[in-house]
DNA sequence: AGATACTTGCTGAATGATCATTCAGAATAT
DNA sequence: ATATTCTGAATGATCATTCAGCAAGTATCT
Protein backbone atom coordinates (compact mmCIF):
# COMPACT_ATOMS: atom_id res chain seq x y z
CA UNK A 1 0.00 0.00 0.00
CA UNK A 2 1.32 3.87 -1.33
CA UNK A 3 0.58 6.64 0.52
CA UNK A 4 0.63 9.86 -1.76
CA UNK A 5 -0.03 13.37 0.47
CA UNK A 6 -0.69 16.60 -1.72
CA UNK A 7 0.92 19.79 -0.18
CA UNK A 8 -1.38 23.02 -0.90
CA UNK A 9 0.60 23.87 -3.47
CA UNK A 10 -0.72 20.48 -5.31
CA UNK A 11 2.99 19.01 -5.45
CA UNK A 12 3.74 14.84 -4.55
CA UNK A 13 6.09 15.61 -1.41
CA UNK A 14 5.32 12.21 0.82
CA UNK A 15 5.50 8.96 -0.91
CA UNK A 16 6.61 6.64 1.75
CA UNK A 17 5.24 3.07 2.85
CA UNK A 18 3.12 2.32 5.20
CA UNK A 19 2.21 -0.93 7.11
CA UNK A 20 3.67 -3.33 8.76
CA UNK A 21 7.40 -4.04 6.69
CA UNK A 22 9.24 -1.37 8.46
CA UNK A 23 11.96 -4.22 9.63
CA UNK A 24 15.02 -1.57 9.41
CA UNK A 25 17.25 -1.23 12.53
CA UNK A 26 16.98 1.23 15.58
CA UNK A 27 13.15 2.88 15.98
CA UNK A 28 14.62 6.34 15.51
CA UNK A 29 15.97 5.75 11.98
CA UNK A 30 14.49 7.85 9.03
CA UNK A 31 11.76 6.13 6.75
CA UNK A 32 11.09 7.47 3.20
CA UNK A 33 13.63 9.34 1.28
CA UNK A 34 15.66 10.23 4.00
CA UNK A 35 16.86 6.34 5.19
CA UNK A 36 20.39 6.28 5.53
CA UNK A 37 22.39 3.82 3.53
CA UNK A 38 22.77 1.19 5.67
CA UNK A 39 18.62 1.38 6.30
CA UNK A 40 17.96 0.78 3.43
CA UNK A 41 20.72 -2.00 2.94
CA UNK A 42 19.35 -4.30 5.86
CA UNK A 43 15.68 -3.84 4.75
CA UNK A 44 16.76 -5.74 1.65
CA UNK A 45 17.98 -7.94 3.28
CA UNK A 46 15.50 -8.66 5.38
CA UNK A 47 13.03 -8.32 2.34
CA UNK A 48 15.54 -11.09 0.50
CA UNK A 49 15.18 -13.06 3.69
CA UNK A 50 11.35 -12.99 3.19
CA UNK A 51 11.75 -13.96 -0.37
CA UNK A 52 13.65 -16.81 -0.06
CA UNK A 53 11.56 -18.06 2.89
CA UNK A 54 8.76 -17.61 1.15
CA UNK A 55 9.24 -18.65 -2.64
CA UNK A 56 12.49 -20.73 -1.92
CA UNK A 57 16.03 -19.72 -4.02
CA UNK A 58 15.12 -20.16 -7.44
CA UNK A 59 11.88 -17.97 -7.15
CA UNK A 60 13.80 -15.43 -5.56
CA UNK A 61 13.44 -12.50 -7.97
CA UNK A 62 14.60 -8.78 -7.51
CA UNK A 63 11.29 -7.62 -8.36
CA UNK A 64 10.29 -9.61 -5.54
CA UNK A 65 12.21 -8.47 -3.33
CA UNK A 66 11.48 -4.29 -3.84
CA UNK A 67 7.90 -4.68 -3.78
CA UNK A 68 9.00 -7.00 0.12
CA UNK A 69 10.18 -3.96 1.11
CA UNK A 70 7.77 -1.53 -0.83
CA UNK A 71 10.42 0.06 -3.02
CA UNK A 72 10.74 0.19 -6.87
CA UNK A 73 12.26 -2.08 -9.05
CA UNK A 74 15.85 -0.79 -9.95
CA UNK A 75 16.41 -0.14 -6.06
CA UNK A 76 18.49 -3.21 -5.38
CA UNK A 77 20.97 -2.75 -8.38
CA UNK A 78 21.04 0.92 -6.85
CA UNK A 79 22.15 -0.13 -3.51
CA UNK A 80 23.85 -3.37 -3.95
CA UNK A 81 24.82 -3.42 -7.83
CA UNK A 82 23.53 -6.85 -8.32
CA UNK A 83 22.03 -9.76 -7.33
CA UNK A 84 24.71 -11.62 -5.95
CA UNK A 85 26.10 -8.70 -3.86
CA UNK A 86 22.56 -8.77 -2.27
CA UNK A 87 22.47 -12.54 -1.82
CA UNK A 88 25.76 -12.83 -0.53
CA UNK A 89 25.20 -9.48 1.63
CA UNK A 90 22.40 -11.61 3.19
CA UNK A 91 23.84 -14.84 3.71
CA UNK A 92 26.65 -12.20 5.76
CA UNK A 93 24.09 -10.49 7.87
CA UNK A 94 22.48 -14.07 8.48
CA UNK A 95 25.97 -15.99 9.53
CA UNK A 96 27.56 -12.82 11.72
CA UNK A 97 24.10 -12.78 13.49
CA UNK A 98 24.39 -16.41 14.06
CA UNK A 99 27.87 -15.89 15.32
CA UNK A 100 27.14 -13.12 17.55
CA UNK A 101 24.30 -15.05 18.96
CA UNK A 102 26.00 -17.87 20.34
CA UNK A 103 28.61 -16.26 21.26
CA UNK A 104 26.69 -14.14 24.04
CA UNK A 105 24.99 -17.03 25.16
CA UNK A 106 28.10 -18.21 26.18
CA UNK A 107 29.66 -14.68 27.75
CA UNK A 108 26.15 -14.53 30.02
CA UNK A 109 26.60 -18.77 30.30
CA UNK A 110 28.07 -20.01 33.77
CA UNK A 111 31.45 -20.18 34.54
CA UNK A 112 31.46 -24.04 34.38
CA UNK A 113 32.25 -26.40 30.81
CA UNK A 114 28.82 -27.91 31.78
CA UNK A 115 26.38 -24.92 31.61
CA UNK A 116 28.53 -23.37 28.45
CA UNK A 117 27.88 -26.36 26.79
CA UNK A 118 24.11 -26.45 27.99
CA UNK A 119 23.91 -22.59 26.44
CA UNK A 120 24.92 -23.33 23.10
CA UNK A 121 22.75 -26.08 23.12
CA UNK A 122 20.27 -23.88 23.49
CA UNK A 123 20.97 -20.49 21.70
CA UNK A 124 20.13 -23.24 18.54
CA UNK A 125 17.15 -23.25 19.70
CA UNK A 126 16.24 -19.66 20.59
CA UNK A 127 13.80 -17.82 19.16
CA UNK A 128 15.65 -15.24 18.06
CA UNK A 129 17.62 -17.62 15.57
CA UNK A 130 15.42 -20.55 15.24
CA UNK A 131 12.74 -18.95 13.18
CA UNK A 132 10.48 -20.18 10.17
CA UNK A 133 11.54 -17.62 7.95
CA UNK A 134 15.98 -17.70 9.22
CA UNK A 135 15.74 -21.66 8.52
CA UNK A 136 13.76 -21.51 5.42
CA UNK A 137 16.69 -18.72 3.98
CA UNK A 138 19.45 -20.72 5.87
CA UNK A 139 18.24 -23.87 3.75
CA UNK A 140 17.99 -22.02 0.50
CA UNK A 141 21.97 -21.07 0.72
CA UNK A 142 22.55 -24.49 1.86
CA UNK A 143 20.82 -26.00 -1.41
CA UNK A 144 23.29 -23.16 -3.18
CA UNK A 145 26.19 -24.14 -1.23
CA UNK A 146 27.87 -26.46 -3.07
CA UNK A 147 28.28 -25.01 -6.44
CA UNK A 148 29.05 -21.17 -5.11
CA UNK A 149 32.37 -21.05 -3.27
CA UNK A 150 31.44 -17.71 -1.83
CA UNK A 151 28.69 -19.50 0.06
CA UNK A 152 30.25 -22.24 0.49
CA UNK A 153 32.71 -20.48 2.63
CA UNK A 154 30.30 -18.20 4.31
CA UNK A 155 28.76 -21.18 5.40
CA UNK A 156 31.84 -22.84 6.54
CA UNK A 157 33.17 -20.00 8.24
CA UNK A 158 30.02 -20.49 10.49
CA UNK A 159 30.77 -23.63 11.07
CA UNK A 160 34.21 -23.64 11.71
CA UNK A 161 34.41 -22.04 14.61
CA UNK A 162 31.29 -22.79 16.23
CA UNK A 163 32.73 -26.71 16.19
CA UNK A 164 36.21 -26.07 17.27
CA UNK A 165 34.39 -24.37 20.08
CA UNK A 166 32.18 -27.40 20.77
CA UNK A 167 35.49 -29.81 20.55
CA UNK A 168 37.16 -27.86 23.05
CA UNK A 169 33.92 -27.70 25.58
CA UNK A 170 33.99 -32.15 25.14
CA UNK A 171 37.53 -31.87 25.23
CA UNK A 172 37.28 -30.02 28.84
CA UNK A 173 34.33 -32.30 29.93
CA UNK A 174 36.10 -35.19 29.24
CA UNK A 175 39.19 -34.24 31.64
CA UNK A 176 37.01 -33.10 34.24
CA UNK A 177 34.28 -36.34 33.77
CA UNK A 178 36.66 -39.34 32.83
CA UNK A 179 34.63 -39.96 30.04
CA UNK A 180 36.60 -42.42 27.20
CA UNK A 181 35.49 -41.14 23.99
CA UNK A 182 37.60 -38.44 21.71
CA UNK A 183 36.10 -35.39 21.52
CA UNK A 184 36.48 -34.66 17.70
CA UNK A 185 34.13 -36.97 16.60
CA UNK A 186 32.06 -36.63 19.90
CA UNK A 187 31.82 -32.87 18.87
CA UNK A 188 31.37 -33.64 15.25
CA UNK A 189 27.64 -35.92 15.57
CA UNK A 190 26.52 -33.27 18.18
CA UNK A 191 27.23 -30.64 15.56
CA UNK A 192 25.39 -32.43 12.99
CA UNK A 193 22.73 -33.36 15.32
CA UNK A 194 21.82 -29.51 15.75
CA UNK A 195 22.27 -29.09 11.70
CA UNK A 196 20.08 -31.99 11.38
CA UNK A 197 17.65 -30.70 13.41
CA UNK A 198 17.69 -27.34 12.27
CA UNK A 199 16.93 -28.95 8.60
CA UNK A 200 14.26 -31.31 10.12
CA UNK A 201 12.37 -27.97 11.48
CA UNK A 202 12.22 -26.32 8.01
CA UNK A 203 10.85 -29.38 6.05
CA UNK A 204 7.79 -28.72 8.23
CA UNK A 205 7.48 -32.31 9.60
CA UNK A 206 6.00 -32.52 12.28
CA UNK A 207 9.05 -31.66 14.11
CA UNK A 208 8.36 -28.72 16.59
CA UNK A 209 11.28 -26.50 18.46
CA UNK A 210 10.31 -28.17 21.90
CA UNK A 211 10.59 -31.62 20.36
CA UNK A 212 14.11 -30.52 18.89
CA UNK A 213 14.94 -28.65 21.81
CA UNK A 214 14.29 -31.77 23.79
CA UNK A 215 15.97 -34.20 21.33
CA UNK A 216 19.30 -32.69 21.47
CA UNK A 217 19.15 -32.12 25.42
CA UNK A 218 18.76 -35.81 25.38
CA UNK A 219 21.48 -36.26 23.75
CA UNK A 220 23.92 -34.37 25.41
CA UNK A 221 22.67 -35.84 28.39
CA UNK A 222 23.37 -38.96 27.66
CA UNK A 223 26.89 -38.31 26.43
CA UNK A 224 27.68 -36.78 29.50
CA UNK A 225 25.55 -37.82 32.45
CA UNK A 226 28.47 -36.51 35.13
CA UNK A 227 27.95 -33.04 34.08
CA UNK A 228 24.52 -32.80 32.41
CA UNK A 229 20.26 -33.76 34.01
CA UNK A 230 17.64 -33.25 32.00
CA UNK A 231 16.91 -30.45 33.93
CA UNK A 232 20.11 -28.33 33.45
CA UNK A 233 24.23 -28.47 33.97
CA UNK A 234 24.50 -30.04 37.70
CA UNK A 235 26.39 -27.98 40.09
CA UNK A 236 29.85 -28.56 39.80
CA UNK B 1 32.13 -36.35 -28.24
CA UNK B 2 29.60 -36.97 -30.66
CA UNK B 3 30.43 -40.08 -33.37
CA UNK B 4 28.46 -39.78 -36.00
CA UNK B 5 28.77 -42.32 -38.63
CA UNK B 6 27.37 -42.28 -42.35
CA UNK B 7 26.87 -45.67 -44.26
CA UNK B 8 27.71 -46.51 -48.03
CA UNK B 9 24.77 -43.94 -49.52
CA UNK B 10 26.05 -41.55 -47.15
CA UNK B 11 23.00 -40.76 -45.13
CA UNK B 12 23.91 -40.41 -41.40
CA UNK B 13 22.49 -43.43 -39.41
CA UNK B 14 24.22 -43.35 -36.35
CA UNK B 15 24.09 -40.42 -34.23
CA UNK B 16 24.97 -41.45 -30.38
CA UNK B 17 27.46 -41.06 -27.48
CA UNK B 18 30.16 -42.39 -26.73
CA UNK B 19 31.99 -42.31 -23.59
CA UNK B 20 31.58 -42.67 -20.09
CA UNK B 21 27.77 -41.23 -19.25
CA UNK B 22 26.44 -44.64 -19.76
CA UNK B 23 25.05 -44.97 -16.32
CA UNK B 24 21.67 -46.34 -17.47
CA UNK B 25 19.69 -49.46 -16.20
CA UNK B 26 21.36 -53.30 -16.68
CA UNK B 27 23.97 -53.57 -19.32
CA UNK B 28 22.31 -55.47 -21.91
CA UNK B 29 19.83 -52.02 -22.66
CA UNK B 30 19.90 -50.99 -26.35
CA UNK B 31 21.43 -47.44 -27.11
CA UNK B 32 20.81 -44.38 -29.95
CA UNK B 33 17.54 -44.78 -31.15
CA UNK B 34 16.82 -48.21 -30.06
CA UNK B 35 16.76 -47.56 -26.34
CA UNK B 36 13.50 -48.36 -24.73
CA UNK B 37 11.34 -45.40 -23.25
CA UNK B 38 12.19 -46.45 -19.65
CA UNK B 39 16.16 -46.48 -20.33
CA UNK B 40 15.72 -42.62 -21.77
CA UNK B 41 14.52 -41.84 -18.80
CA UNK B 42 16.50 -43.48 -16.68
CA UNK B 43 19.27 -41.81 -18.69
CA UNK B 44 17.72 -38.56 -18.59
CA UNK B 45 17.36 -38.68 -14.61
CA UNK B 46 20.98 -39.45 -14.21
CA UNK B 47 22.09 -36.57 -16.16
CA UNK B 48 19.68 -34.58 -13.97
CA UNK B 49 21.71 -35.77 -10.64
CA UNK B 50 24.82 -34.64 -12.92
CA UNK B 51 23.76 -31.06 -13.41
CA UNK B 52 21.82 -30.44 -10.09
CA UNK B 53 25.28 -31.69 -8.30
CA UNK B 54 27.61 -29.88 -10.69
CA UNK B 55 25.61 -26.33 -11.28
CA UNK B 56 22.98 -26.62 -8.29
CA UNK B 57 19.15 -26.23 -8.32
CA UNK B 58 19.25 -22.70 -10.04
CA UNK B 59 22.11 -23.48 -12.68
CA UNK B 60 20.12 -26.52 -13.48
CA UNK B 61 19.00 -26.21 -17.27
CA UNK B 62 17.05 -28.67 -19.89
CA UNK B 63 20.08 -27.65 -22.25
CA UNK B 64 22.37 -29.26 -19.47
CA UNK B 65 20.60 -32.24 -19.37
CA UNK B 66 20.21 -32.98 -23.01
CA UNK B 67 23.95 -32.25 -23.36
CA UNK B 68 24.91 -34.42 -20.42
CA UNK B 69 22.90 -37.07 -21.81
CA UNK B 70 24.32 -36.56 -24.86
CA UNK B 71 20.81 -35.85 -26.54
CA UNK B 72 19.15 -33.56 -28.51
CA UNK B 73 17.38 -30.06 -26.62
CA UNK B 74 13.71 -31.30 -27.33
CA UNK B 75 14.41 -34.44 -25.48
CA UNK B 76 13.25 -34.06 -21.61
CA UNK B 77 10.08 -32.39 -23.07
CA UNK B 78 9.53 -35.40 -25.27
CA UNK B 79 10.24 -37.93 -22.54
CA UNK B 80 8.73 -35.81 -19.40
CA UNK B 81 6.29 -33.32 -20.45
CA UNK B 82 8.01 -30.51 -18.67
CA UNK B 83 11.06 -29.57 -16.44
CA UNK B 84 9.06 -29.79 -13.50
CA UNK B 85 7.95 -33.38 -13.80
CA UNK B 86 11.85 -34.16 -14.76
CA UNK B 87 12.33 -32.83 -11.42
CA UNK B 88 10.17 -35.22 -9.66
CA UNK B 89 10.99 -38.19 -11.62
CA UNK B 90 14.36 -37.65 -9.77
CA UNK B 91 14.03 -36.73 -6.40
CA UNK B 92 11.72 -40.35 -6.84
CA UNK B 93 14.25 -42.07 -7.81
CA UNK B 94 16.64 -41.27 -5.56
CA UNK B 95 13.70 -41.42 -2.91
CA UNK B 96 12.97 -45.01 -3.49
CA UNK B 97 16.84 -45.67 -4.16
CA UNK B 98 17.46 -45.09 -0.58
CA UNK B 99 14.09 -46.61 1.04
CA UNK B 100 15.21 -49.84 -0.74
CA UNK B 101 19.26 -49.56 0.35
CA UNK B 102 18.42 -49.41 3.84
CA UNK B 103 15.56 -51.99 3.76
CA UNK B 104 17.54 -54.19 1.96
CA UNK B 105 20.32 -53.65 4.47
CA UNK B 106 17.99 -54.70 7.24
CA UNK B 107 17.52 -57.68 5.58
CA UNK B 108 21.03 -58.74 5.28
CA UNK B 109 21.49 -57.73 9.07
CA UNK B 110 21.43 -60.08 11.78
CA UNK B 111 18.57 -61.30 13.58
CA UNK B 112 19.46 -59.29 16.77
CA UNK B 113 17.99 -55.51 16.94
CA UNK B 114 21.90 -54.18 17.93
CA UNK B 115 23.17 -55.89 14.56
CA UNK B 116 19.93 -54.30 12.83
CA UNK B 117 20.76 -50.35 14.01
CA UNK B 118 24.35 -51.25 13.08
CA UNK B 119 23.31 -51.98 9.67
CA UNK B 120 21.27 -49.07 9.00
CA UNK B 121 23.22 -46.37 10.24
CA UNK B 122 26.31 -47.88 8.32
CA UNK B 123 23.86 -47.72 5.33
CA UNK B 124 23.44 -44.33 5.03
CA UNK B 125 27.73 -44.00 4.77
CA UNK B 126 28.22 -46.70 2.24
CA UNK B 127 29.60 -45.84 -1.36
CA UNK B 128 26.46 -46.51 -3.31
CA UNK B 129 24.23 -43.89 -1.44
CA UNK B 130 26.96 -41.71 -0.16
CA UNK B 131 28.05 -40.16 -3.15
CA UNK B 132 29.32 -36.25 -3.11
CA UNK B 133 27.48 -36.36 -6.83
CA UNK B 134 23.41 -37.98 -4.88
CA UNK B 135 24.88 -35.46 -1.63
CA UNK B 136 25.08 -32.49 -4.09
CA UNK B 137 21.26 -33.14 -5.49
CA UNK B 138 19.76 -34.03 -2.23
CA UNK B 139 20.61 -30.98 -0.83
CA UNK B 140 19.52 -28.90 -3.99
CA UNK B 141 16.08 -30.62 -3.64
CA UNK B 142 16.06 -29.90 0.03
CA UNK B 143 16.68 -26.31 -0.43
CA UNK B 144 13.43 -25.53 -3.10
CA UNK B 145 11.48 -28.20 -0.45
CA UNK B 146 10.20 -25.36 1.63
CA UNK B 147 8.36 -23.52 -0.99
CA UNK B 148 7.49 -26.34 -2.59
CA UNK B 149 4.58 -29.27 -1.44
CA UNK B 150 6.06 -31.53 -4.13
CA UNK B 151 9.48 -32.00 -3.29
CA UNK B 152 8.40 -31.65 0.79
CA UNK B 153 6.14 -34.64 0.16
CA UNK B 154 8.99 -36.90 -1.31
CA UNK B 155 11.70 -35.65 0.91
CA UNK B 156 9.24 -36.31 4.00
CA UNK B 157 8.03 -39.56 2.87
CA UNK B 158 12.20 -40.48 2.47
CA UNK B 159 12.31 -40.06 6.33
CA UNK B 160 9.22 -40.44 8.13
CA UNK B 161 9.22 -44.64 7.32
CA UNK B 162 13.42 -44.18 8.35
CA UNK B 163 12.44 -42.57 11.40
CA UNK B 164 9.97 -45.03 12.54
CA UNK B 165 11.98 -47.52 11.69
CA UNK B 166 14.55 -45.92 13.98
CA UNK B 167 12.23 -45.40 16.87
CA UNK B 168 11.29 -49.40 16.65
CA UNK B 169 15.19 -50.07 17.19
CA UNK B 170 15.06 -47.69 20.19
CA UNK B 171 12.21 -48.65 21.64
CA UNK B 172 13.21 -52.38 21.48
CA UNK B 173 16.60 -51.84 22.80
CA UNK B 174 15.84 -50.04 25.38
CA UNK B 175 12.85 -52.85 26.22
CA UNK B 176 16.10 -55.02 26.08
CA UNK B 177 18.46 -53.11 27.98
CA UNK B 178 16.95 -51.36 30.90
CA UNK B 179 18.20 -47.83 29.31
CA UNK B 180 16.16 -44.70 30.96
CA UNK B 181 15.51 -42.59 27.78
CA UNK B 182 12.72 -41.96 25.66
CA UNK B 183 12.74 -43.58 22.46
CA UNK B 184 11.74 -40.98 20.23
CA UNK B 185 13.57 -38.00 21.25
CA UNK B 186 16.86 -40.71 21.17
CA UNK B 187 15.51 -41.70 17.44
CA UNK B 188 15.08 -38.38 16.39
CA UNK B 189 18.38 -37.07 17.64
CA UNK B 190 19.98 -40.05 15.83
CA UNK B 191 18.31 -39.36 12.10
CA UNK B 192 18.75 -35.84 12.76
CA UNK B 193 22.80 -36.00 13.30
CA UNK B 194 22.98 -38.96 10.10
CA UNK B 195 21.47 -36.37 8.01
CA UNK B 196 23.46 -33.59 9.34
CA UNK B 197 26.47 -35.46 8.68
CA UNK B 198 25.09 -35.73 4.90
CA UNK B 199 25.04 -31.99 4.96
CA UNK B 200 28.66 -31.44 5.99
CA UNK B 201 29.55 -34.66 3.65
CA UNK B 202 27.94 -32.50 0.76
CA UNK B 203 29.31 -28.36 2.17
CA UNK B 204 32.93 -29.96 1.83
CA UNK B 205 34.48 -29.06 4.72
CA UNK B 206 37.02 -31.02 6.13
CA UNK B 207 34.37 -34.00 6.58
CA UNK B 208 35.40 -37.29 5.11
CA UNK B 209 32.86 -40.05 4.52
CA UNK B 210 35.39 -42.47 7.20
CA UNK B 211 35.04 -39.32 9.93
CA UNK B 212 31.22 -38.98 9.80
CA UNK B 213 30.88 -42.77 10.07
CA UNK B 214 33.26 -42.46 13.26
CA UNK B 215 31.04 -39.95 14.23
CA UNK B 216 27.93 -41.40 13.56
CA UNK B 217 29.23 -44.57 15.54
CA UNK B 218 30.65 -42.85 18.39
CA UNK B 219 26.90 -41.71 18.96
CA UNK B 220 25.28 -45.01 18.96
CA UNK B 221 28.34 -46.68 21.23
CA UNK B 222 27.78 -44.10 23.59
CA UNK B 223 23.62 -44.36 23.72
CA UNK B 224 23.48 -48.10 23.70
CA UNK B 225 26.65 -49.47 25.34
CA UNK B 226 24.88 -52.88 26.38
CA UNK B 227 24.67 -53.38 22.78
CA UNK B 228 26.98 -51.71 20.66
CA UNK B 229 31.26 -51.34 20.88
CA UNK B 230 33.29 -49.02 18.59
CA UNK B 231 33.92 -52.45 16.70
CA UNK B 232 30.59 -53.86 16.02
CA UNK B 233 27.19 -54.89 17.87
CA UNK B 234 28.16 -57.41 21.01
CA UNK B 235 26.89 -60.64 20.26
CA UNK B 236 23.49 -61.54 22.34
C1' DA C 1 13.84 34.84 3.96
C1' DG C 2 13.79 33.41 -0.84
C1' DA C 3 16.00 32.00 -4.99
C1' DT C 4 19.48 29.15 -7.21
C1' DA C 5 22.45 25.46 -8.22
C1' DC C 6 24.10 21.10 -6.87
C1' DT C 7 23.97 16.37 -4.63
C1' DT C 8 21.82 12.20 -3.44
C1' DG C 9 18.18 8.76 -3.41
C1' DC C 10 15.00 6.75 -6.07
C1' DT C 11 11.87 5.37 -10.03
C1' DG C 12 10.15 2.53 -13.77
C1' DA C 13 10.24 1.83 -18.69
C1' DA C 14 13.38 -0.17 -22.02
C1' DT C 15 16.88 -3.63 -23.15
C1' DG C 16 18.83 -7.82 -23.80
C1' DA C 17 19.95 -12.42 -22.06
C1' DT C 18 18.48 -16.80 -20.65
C1' DC C 19 15.62 -20.55 -20.84
C1' DA C 20 11.36 -23.76 -21.03
C1' DT C 21 8.33 -25.16 -24.35
C1' DT C 22 6.53 -26.13 -28.98
C1' DC C 23 6.33 -28.38 -33.22
C1' DA C 24 7.23 -29.45 -38.08
C1' DG C 25 9.72 -32.61 -39.98
C1' DA C 26 13.74 -36.00 -40.12
C1' DA C 27 15.54 -40.49 -38.88
C1' DT C 28 14.70 -45.02 -37.55
C1' DA C 29 12.14 -49.17 -36.44
C1' DT C 30 8.28 -52.45 -37.52
C1' DA D 1 3.64 -47.85 -45.29
C1' DT D 2 3.09 -46.60 -40.62
C1' DA D 3 4.47 -45.77 -36.05
C1' DT D 4 7.92 -44.37 -32.93
C1' DT D 5 11.70 -41.73 -31.39
C1' DC D 6 14.17 -37.83 -31.79
C1' DT D 7 15.94 -33.19 -33.49
C1' DG D 8 16.78 -28.25 -33.36
C1' DA D 9 15.09 -23.83 -34.84
C1' DA D 10 11.45 -20.68 -33.48
C1' DT D 11 8.61 -18.67 -29.87
C1' DG D 12 7.47 -16.36 -25.99
C1' DA D 13 8.00 -15.66 -21.03
C1' DT D 14 10.71 -14.26 -17.27
C1' DC D 15 13.99 -11.58 -15.20
C1' DA D 16 18.50 -8.91 -14.14
C1' DT D 17 20.37 -4.85 -15.44
C1' DT D 18 20.60 -0.14 -17.29
C1' DC D 19 19.77 4.58 -17.32
C1' DA D 20 17.45 8.98 -18.24
C1' DG D 21 15.01 11.65 -15.50
C1' DC D 22 12.38 13.09 -11.27
C1' DA D 23 12.10 14.36 -6.42
C1' DA D 24 14.00 15.48 -1.92
C1' DG D 25 17.56 17.37 0.57
C1' DT D 26 21.53 20.73 1.17
C1' DA D 27 24.66 24.48 0.30
C1' DT D 28 25.45 29.07 -1.52
C1' DC D 29 24.18 33.44 -2.79
C1' DT D 30 21.23 37.54 -2.83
Amino acid sequence: MTVVLKNPKGKVTVKMRAGGAEQGSGDGEKRGRKASKETRRQQLIEATIDSLAKRGYSDTTLADVADGAGLSRGIVNFHFESKENLLVATLQFMSEEYGDHWNSALEKAGPSVASRLWAIVHADFDRKICTKRKLAAWCAFWGEAKSRPTYQALCGARDVKYQETVIALCADLKAEGGYDYEPEPMALSLCAMLEGLWLRLMMGDGTTREKALEAAIAFVVVVFPRHLTLQGPKPQ
